[in-house]
DNA sequence: TCGAAAATTTATGTCGACAAGAAAAATACA
DNA sequence: TGTATTTTTCTTGTCGACATAAATTTTCGA
């Protein structure tokens, strides 16, 4: 564990435009916390990432900065920097959150989505229902990301969009953990469920959009709760 | 303007403990934006901000990328940061969004809230009064946010805390623009609305301390608004 | 043998410097 | 005189190095 020569090497090494060089952390470390293969509550060490990535540590603060501001790092003053732990003692804040976020910006798409919206809306849809069908627990997480995210964008509402985002990350991280039981049909009522938003939408019916989303959210959530209850053992791994 | 001898040096140079550069920095600059002191549109230069706040450039670079990330200033990529305008033209999603912020945070303190969190709260409240009592404008805005913070705390839910601030700040960053129309009565009744909501809270009336926060912010809003509408001079200065 | 204090090591916070883009200025050309 | 091009200047992005705080190890004493 000691140094990492994984397949993962990008390119060249000196092959870098300026100005990417933190972006392209961020990028990669967000993608590795969100997949937990850096594990919550694992230090994350700054020379060390600066030689695997094969630049300064400058720009790699910088991106541990900007993880921070969201929530994904905890930096402990003039100590190491951790990934955030997955905190399961506050999942009712959480739930709370998404199930509001989840009604509110599928309501407000209803309202202000532009038809360009419901193209992208349907592509995403599409993705989704595809890895359904592919039985890939994995993609199908994603890809219902990006297909809330897409109403997100469409409900014109920066401050509503950036929290939903954010929480959406945090349900990724929180579903990576448990994704085994993925296999009921439950994920086929989710491409149906996700069907009737889009057309409830389109209709630029509110309210239902509003009830939809919020029975799309209690869904999910009991779901999840109920992965989470039938899989205590890992909680002590915290 | 080259150098700026202003009177806020902060006692001596090197009297300054490790680890604490970055938040001094974020201090400053947060609150120099919030009072408009750096105006909106402003670009930030980091080699004049080191030398008068006598640090390196990498702190202040670190203090930066957390104040982009939320949204205070804007990172133009190999060019200038500037201080982030204020979306005039965005404002209704702005409005909605703090509405319901105000809404779902006086819930959940009723709902969540302890016993020390009342005693925190009408601590706020007795500072809002006396900034009213005062006639002083600037205070107002200022204790009043914290006001709601305190009622945001108690709602144990950190994800609409943190949206809820960011809102506050925004707002706080808003009326700075347009203090000057604030010698109506209009203060006094938002100090009869705090106390309400306090009474609501610490009833546990959830039903009623979302009904208070409703009105409570529409107040806010439609005065928001209409100082807005009186003042479109200040625009163009955008 | 155990515990406390001192020394060592490790990793973070900060610094000054260099290089590469971008804006501004200067020059050349029509 | 106006426009295009080159040059210069200026600011940002990145780097390597040093200093300091915390963790770790070692040493000393009871």
């Amino acid at each position: 564990m000691t140094t990492t020569p994984s397949a993962k090497d990008t390119e060249k090494s000196t092959e870098r435009k300026r100005g990417s060089g933190v972006q392209f952390v961020y990028d990669v470390l967000r993608d590795e916390i969100l997949n937990l293969t850096l594990a919550p509550g694992s230090a994350i060490d700054e020379v060390q990432l600066a030689q695997r990535l094969a630049m300064s540590r400058t720009p790699i603060r910088e991106a541990l900065v900007r993880l921070a501001g969201e929530g994904l790092v905890t930096t402990l003053p003039n100590r190491s920097t951790v990934v955030t732990n997955i905190d399961l003692l506050n999942l009712h804040a959480f739930f709370d959150a998404i199930t509001l976020m989840y009604r509110v910006t599928t309501r407000l798409a209803a309202q202000n989505h532009q038809p360009e919206d419901l193209v992208t809306i349907r592509a995403r849809q599409a993705e989704f229902a595809q890895a359904v069908a592919a039985q890939d627990a994995l993609s199908m997480i994603g890809t219902n990301r990006e297909f809330h995210a897409a109403i997100a964008a469409a409900a014109r509402n920066p401050y509503y969009e950036s929290l939903f985002l954010r929480l959406l990350d945090e349900g990724r991280r929180l579903l990576r953990l448990y994704y085994s039981s993925f296999n009921d049909q439950l994920p086929h009522e989710y491409v149906v469920e996700h069907e009737e938003i889009i057309t409830a939408i389109e209709n630029r019916d509110i309210e239902t959009s509003d009830a939809l989303a919020r029975r799309h959210a209690d869904q999910i959530v009991s779901q999840t709760r109920t992965m989470i209850a039938d899989d205590r053992r890992i909680d002590i791994a915290l």
